[in-house]
Formats: C-alpha cells, structure tokens, sequence
DNA sequence: TGCAATTTTGCAGAGCCTGCAAAGAAGTCT
DNA sequence: AGACTTCTTTGCAGGCTCTGCAAAATTGCA
C-alpha cells in the first residue's frame, strides 16, 4: 500500500505529524486557548513559519488525524468492491475505522479536546462535510445515481458522516465502555428499519406501571 | 408572542441586525476575504470594539440568519404537540423553516455566500451541531427515550440537520428552480423507508448507455 | 561535483480579538 | 426633575494569527 518515498516526502510527512502530534499534546497540557502557534512550532523543531506552510492555524492542525480518518473512511469506500450493497459497504468501512488501530487511545483524548472546543468541533465538522460531498459521488457511481440531480447518494453519505458522530459521541458519554462496533451496527439497524419511533408508555400503562413499583403489594 | 422590550432591548436587536446584514451585504460585494471587521462596524454605524460585543468574529454575523434558522428549528420542535408523531413534527418544522418567508432571496444569496467559503460552512455547521445536540434532547423528552444511553434521539436528530443541509444544497445546485418542500418529502420517505438501495442499470443496459454516449455516430 | 527543484526561514504588514476603564444612555427611584 | 443604578459603547493597549516575498538551506539527479 505505502508507496517509496523519496527522502523529501519522508521528510515532509514526518514534519507535519510532528506538528499535529505536538499540537494535540499542547492542547492537552495547557487548554487550546493556551496553546500558540509559535508553541507548536517550537515544540515540533521548526519555525512559525513552517507551521503555516503546513497547517492554516492551529485548529486544523489539531483535528488532522480526525480528518485523516475521515478521508480513510472515503478511500475504504472507494476500495469496496463495486457490486457489494452499499450498506455492506458503509458498514465494512465504519467498522475499519473505529476498528482500534496502534494509536487508540490517543484518538480518544484527542476526540475529548475536539469536543470541549466550539473552534476544534467547526475545523472537524468541516473536514467531514467535504468528505462526505465527495462520498457521495463515489456512492452515485457504484449505485448509478446522479450527484446533480438524485438526493440518494448524498443522503447516504449523510448517514454515514452523521452515524460516525452519533455513535462516537454517544460512546465518548459513556466513558468509553461500551461496544463502538456493537453501537454502530445498532445504528445502521435503526437506519435500514426507517427509524421507527419506539413505543411509547401509554397513560395507562404508565400509570399501571407507576403503580405496580409504588405499591409492593401489586 | 412578541413581548414587548424596552428601548435598551429593542437597540440591541436593531444593532445586532444591522451588524448582521452589513455582514452579508458587503460579503456579497467584496467577498468574504474581502470584507474586514471595521468595515462591518462601520457599515452599521458602530464601533469595532461594539461588533465584538455582538459576535467574536465577522463569520458568525455573516451566518448569523441561518444560526437564528437552526433555532427556529428546535424552537418550532418544542411548540409542536407532545402527542404527534415525531417524524410529523419534524417534516412540519422543516417545511415552516423553509417556506418563503418575507426575505426569501437574501436567505438564498447568504447560502451562496457561505457554502462558498470554508471558514463560514464550518461556522455554520458549528451551529447546527449545537441545535442538532439541543433537538435530541427535545425528542428524547418527547418519545419517552433517554438521550445518554440511547441513539435514536440523537439520530432523529441528526437526520433532520442532515435533511435540511443535503436539500437545500441539492436545491441550490439546481439553480433554486426545484420545489424544495417536495424535495424535503421525497427525503423523508427515503428515510422512512430505510434508504433502500435504488435498481441499478443491468451492465447490458450500462454498456449500451456507454456506447450511446462515446459513439456521436450512433 | 554541480545544477535544478523544493523547502525552510525571517521579516514586514494587515487584521483579529480580548481585557480594561472611562464616557454615555436608559431605566428607576424619590 | 434630579439623583442613582445599571447597562452599553468606545478607545486603547497588547498579543496572536496569517500571508506574501525573497534569501538561504536542503534534497535529488546527472
């Protein structure tokens, strides 16, 4: 998969996870208000400079490996086999994603300071629109819809883009101690069931029930 | 339901809508990188040391009307009856918001706007999340669900953001010429129907659309 | 080794944004 | 009305962000 680089790109890739991992380790340490580009910078071994040669500010910096899974989540997609169902598809790459790879729990400290930080939470909302307008282009090609005229591509993508955050968030509330997988196939379960809504207590039930645990004697 | 404000609330409102379309309107003129905070301020007649005291920053005044939609949103979901069906409530809310109201056109030339440029669809979308996260507690309220441990209020609620976004893009996209209401309709019944995957051409039919369309002869 | 392409860096400059304290306007008493 | 309280506006200072430009350093290749 990984191709040769030459000694520059090798250089360059290592320069910018410099910059992204000192970023988040900053921002875990001293708050993202705390932290500056000049921080970042220093801390990586370069100049501001070089900072911005890399990353626009230091939001985007922070969110990259976010936003590299989200672009993993679209080529995962793209390398689908193009006869399979796209829901087997959507669920395939959405297991591989949160599948836990080498650096998990940094993910998760990363996804806690995303989420405290209205600037971090806009820079990744970002990043998952644009991977998701073009996710629905390759899901209007392996289902022959038309991007320009059919909302059914990108209302898949949609979903996909929306579950993953759905569900993460969900799981991050929980403390993590729950099943993502299991979640996310929950999810998927409610989505292809049209998202029913689920029965309510009746008045009277309710009131039976209200009951039934007030009264011992029931 | 207007409550009568006093002269101090009623000159808040009028300054913040005034900062607000001075905004879009010199957005539209000049572009957004084109347009600076003092500019704004002076435009509406304002210090630049008064526009922050209404928005941190020139993009939130510029996606200041469709924030304020994504309010009306949620508040039109709390207003509709506690016995209706949800997926009622929300295809009512969403055909409220995007009914023509008085100022129809400036709407559609500030969504321009914003879905040109990065930095407001992520103000935008920042949001949306907020009301997306504020609507799951309302319809978990409302289906007896409990919005930390279950999903489906946080999906019904992602599901009518996402709607609202991928029709009206699809809308725009299409030169505005579409019945967005219907648009709106035809989303939902996909989801009612758990999005199911369209008939996709056999290769037969493929391949002679293929040849149709590479042989100007044929 | 020497040349070409690429990357890093410092600098200058425009702009953004916040805290602070003084001045001004609005509302509320007697 | 006059005085007093509360809220809003404003200027200023200061730090941080981000970009273009051109020189210096580094890498790749013949």
């Amino acid at each position: 998969m990984t191709v040769e680089m030459g000694l520059r790109e090798r250089k360059k890739a290592a320069t910018r996870d410099a910059l992204s991992r000192a970023a988040t380790r900053l921002a875990l340490e001293h708050g993202v208000e705390g932290v500056t580009v000049d921080a970042i910078a220093a801390s990586a071994g370069v100049s501001t400079r070089t900072f911005h040669n890399y990353f626009p500010g230091k939001e985007e910096a922070i969110v990259a490996p976010l936003t590299d899974a989200a672009r993993a989540l679209l080529t995962g997609l793209a390398g689908r086999p193009a006869d399979e169902p796209v829901w087997d598809s959507v669920r395939a790459v959405l297991h591989e994603v949160i599948t836990p790879p080498d650096r998990f729990g940094e993910t998760v400290a990363l996804l806690r300071i995303v989420r405290a930080d209205p600037s971090l939470v806009a820079s990744q909302l970002c990043g998952l629109g644009q991977m998701q307008a073009e996710a629905a282009a390759v899901i209007a090609a392996r289902t022959g819809t038309d991007p320009t005229r059919d909302l059914y591509p990108h209302l898949v993508a949609g979903v996909m883009g929306m579950m993953m955050r759905v569900t993460v968030n969900l799981w991050l509330d929980g403390g993590g101690v729950a099943d993502l997988p299991e979640l996310v196939d929950s999810a998927l379960a409610q989505f292809r069931a049209g998202l029913p809504e689920p029965d309510r207590p009746t008045p009277g039930r309710e009131a039976a029930l209200a009951a039934v645990s007030a009264d011992p004697s029931g």
